[in-house]
DNA sequence: TCTGTCAATAATAGCGCTACGATTTATTTG
DNA sequence: CAAATAAATCGTAGCGCTATTATTGACAGA
């Protein structure tokens, strides 16, 4: 009987064009030398480190991230959900985020949640599906499953835009209570005693309504009235027109306004032009954002301008620092503050 | 000679808690039929379904995305490399694809590339190691390199927001030198004869450059006179207010103006209500981009709407094609197009 | 000369999953 | 009712890499 009985060349895998193994015999090296060179390059020699590096060029090598990925239990990728990158705020933070992690070859996984917590759990899952290095969520409200899943991780959760309620685990952002408190504050610096606030979209989005609460409640810590007109639309200078026409129906008295944010207080200041109502002297108006637009219009807008760049920037720290392995305290919270931007149209 | 002799345990690997295998025991199949329903559901009986369904809720099992790319040779990732996520426009594609593309449990891999080639061939060769089911750039200009990583990829490379060069792979989005034809096209018809360009980092924004190249020659096709005044920084009001006073101390008799987008234009529309300057009688004013603030201004903008939204929804369509099977013919191009959006500015 | 120590490199054993062929079971049909 | 066909399930062999341990060689001290 001829044992030599070959079984036929079973299966066949696809296959990615050049490997590590590739890299590492044209250098004369094993393939773990190889490895080592590319996670600690300072503990190779020279000489090895230098005919590494060629035949990575030569071979025009790309590792694969998903086999390293595998075989470490963790990968390069941080994954962030943001409420939408149409949003100038949450555009800033991801991008400063971006480009801080990329200093440390981490990729950004992006995902929009539309101030939905349902489909933020969804994208929880999928993003845990990736074993990243971290997961960055907007907010401090998630669903009870998605609290679940990210119980018990082992990677850095950080939540931002938000603080003041309990956290996950790390959360960097700035309260924004004390945004409408600071705006109302102000107003009432600049003798206005018939206050309102402008809101749009305020049934999803949380920390407009916080803005709004705190301004309410620090008019009425002060004595002067205070009222909401709101619209269930995304913010926009068109909503913010609409808002300011039917606030001025409702309470004619008003004297100061303060906006869910700065497209809306730029509607209003739209439609003042249009009908001749004074910015600041018979209508005082304050924004929240600090938008490209904020310092060029007419008259420039005082607004609050809160840190989106120093959350992406603090956030991408806080995963350095635990790539690093310094661990940490869990529960870290940094606040980021905002600043009032007082200029001429209140 | 005791041939029991049991080597110790030797290395022992980190894991995942819950993996295909501990769902497959609980259901009673073997890994293999958990792997083919979590795939194509549809192959796998009714009862096994059920009880892998419930095997999976049980133990919360998350599929190791990794594990399934690497013996897959291909992930459920889509890289995007734009210029910066800051810019609207760029924003609006982002958020559009990542919501079409979520449909089809893919995930969008973000990177910025800061208007520069270095950068994106950076980004592309990190976005390559994670073998990604596509990889989607911005503009068709790239470096040698870049266009060396790409051209043999088994994948959809996309090009997205400009039309009308050679191409890697396929391209969606429009010309923009038909945006300055149709902005010089749209003054002269109001009758201006005296055009200006007024353009912000132009050096950089290739695509601005070309709504400028494609302006100046529509001006001079028909006799009006054309003059560019441009600033090296990025779109802002505060720029286009600034952009305009140099343009009228220097061509005091312009009449028409196009905008490189609508940040200039609004600033342009600030300034010049600032100094009582009559849009459109004295000025006629037309942007690019038709962002939020465009139609709500004094006066509303006439500005020309790019597809932001829908070059990201077709280049998901894209991706779900090439997913599905459907090799499509390579070179593809898919003109999105633009509107004129004529309102009071001119 | 013989250890002992250290630095550099190599061999080994998977990480969790998918693709493929092989096998089993159910269903049809001559 | 056996044979042929179809449907459902399973077993196997890696995907390309990392982490750990094992090995090698150089050099020092005694």
């Amino acid at each position: 009987m001829d044992n030599t009985m070959r079984k036929p060349p079973r299966n066949r895998r696809k296959m990615q064009s050049v490997t590590m193994s590739d890299v590492a015999e044209l250098a004369n090296v094993s393939p773990s030398t190889v490895s080592l060179f590319l996670r600690k390059p300072e503990a190779v020699s020279a000489a090895a480190s230098q005919a590494i590096s060629r035949a990575i060029d030569k071979l025009n090598y790309v590792p694969n991230l998903m086999a390293g990925g595998l075989a470490a239990a963790s990968s390069r990728a941080v994954s962030i959900l943001v409420p939408s990158v149409r949003n100038a705020f949450f555009a800033e933070t991801v991008s400063s985020m971006q480009t801080a992690l990329k200093k440390q070859r981490l990729q950004l996984i992006l995902g929009h949640t539309e101030y939905d917590e349902q489909e933020e759990e969804e994208l929880v899952r999928m993003a845990l599906s990736w074993a990243p290095a971290a997961i960055v969520l907007t907010g401090l409200s998630h669903s009870a499953a998605t609290r679940r899943l990210l119980a018990n991780v082992a990677i850095p959760v950080i939540e931002i835009w938000e603080l003041g309620g309990p956290q996950i685990d790390a959360a960097i952002g700035f309260h924004h209570d004390q945004v409408g408190i600071a705006a109302a504050e102000h107003l009432i610096r600049q003798d206005r005693r018939n206050l309102l606030f402008l809101g749009a979209r305020m049934h999803q989005d949380r920390r407009a309504r916080q803005r709004c609460n705190g301004f309410l409640q620090a008019a009425k810590a002060t004595g002067a009235a205070a009222k909401v007109v709101e619209h269930p639309d995304t913010a926009s200078a068109e909503i913010g027109a609409m808002l300011l026409a039917e606030a001025l129906r409702l309470h004619p008295e008003a004297d100061g306004i303060a906006c869910s944010n700065d497209h809306i207080a730029l509607g209003v200041l739209f439609a003042c032009e249009r009908q001749k109502i004074a910015v600041p002297d018979r209508l005082a108006v304050i924004g929240f954002g600090d938008l490209s637009f904020s310092a060029a219009c007419n008259p420039p807008l005082t607004t609050i301008r809160p840190s989106g760049d120093l959350i992406g920037r603090e956030a991408a720290r806080l995963i350095e620092e635990h790539l690093h392995g310094e661990k940490a305290d869990a529960h870290r919270t940094i606040d980021t503050r905002f600043t009032l931007q007082h200029r001429r149209s209140s």
